[in-house]
DNA sequence: CGAATACTTAAGCATGTGGTTAAGTATCGG
DNA sequence: CCGATACTTAACCACATGCTTAAGTATTCG
């Protein structure tokens, strides 16, 4: 149940490319083969299969080769944790803004502004 | 109301790396100065104003100079444009694999497993 | 005014990233 | 079995990233 701070680090560097992105995108819709996630993008396959290499590493994608055909597929559990570390933050930061709602509230009804 | 994808580039570029998130993390439980946000790191301070520049870059801290001192304060708009982009394609997941199930479940009670 | 403080700018460097082309391997279809 | 298909591997390249140290600027304090 451990977490690396590595984990983080090659998901959201995964989600920084928009090519990427796209891929992921599309595997939301369903899997696909390494050929069809390449086809829309004017990018040799190569560099396709190079960010699904990085997607793959970082979790967010899996695969498995029958025959010829490498399929893909979406894997939304490291997705998951790189939003609630977002959303973690994010109530961290507003709950603070609450406290000091609260507080300037106790303290002064209403008027100047305080800087923190 | 317009977006581009660069916004979210550089939003996970910027929550790519462990200092960043770190500095994230620090200013979700209140402003700090520069040299605040830098004293735990085990870095030069010019390191730490790069990373702070990169994040106000990005849109995730803004900054103000009083003096000598420079005030950084965190702003959840983009972290909530991240946080977003990743429910709604993990929500199209869900919803994928719900519609699976609803298939299945009408053309066979149960039994063999189907891929796809 | 002069020294301490709080950054700020600049230059340089090692490594990582995102692409390319060229050539190789392993099925599948006829 | 021979060629088309679907990747796969390798070598290479330009540029970005994440630091460093050194020197500069702008406030504040005694």
């Amino acid at each position: 149940m451990l977490k690396y701070s590595g984990d983080l680090d090659r998901t959201y560097q995964a989600l920084a490319d928009p090519t990427r992105r796209a891929l992921v995108e599309r595997l939301a819709r369903g899997s696909a083969s390494v050929s069809e996630l390449a086809e829309p993008f004017a990018m040799s396959l190569p560099a396709i299969v190079q960010h699904l290499k990085l997607l793959e590493a970082s979790g967010l994608v899996r695969s498995e080769k029958t025959g010829r055909v490498r399929t893909c597929t979406l894997d939304t559990t490291v997705l998951s944790e790189a939003e609630r570390w977002i959303a973690e933050r994010r109530a961290l930061w507003d709950q603070r803004l609450d406290r000091l709602d609260a507080l300037l509230a106790a303290t002064q009804p209403a008027s100047d502004k305080e800087e923190d």
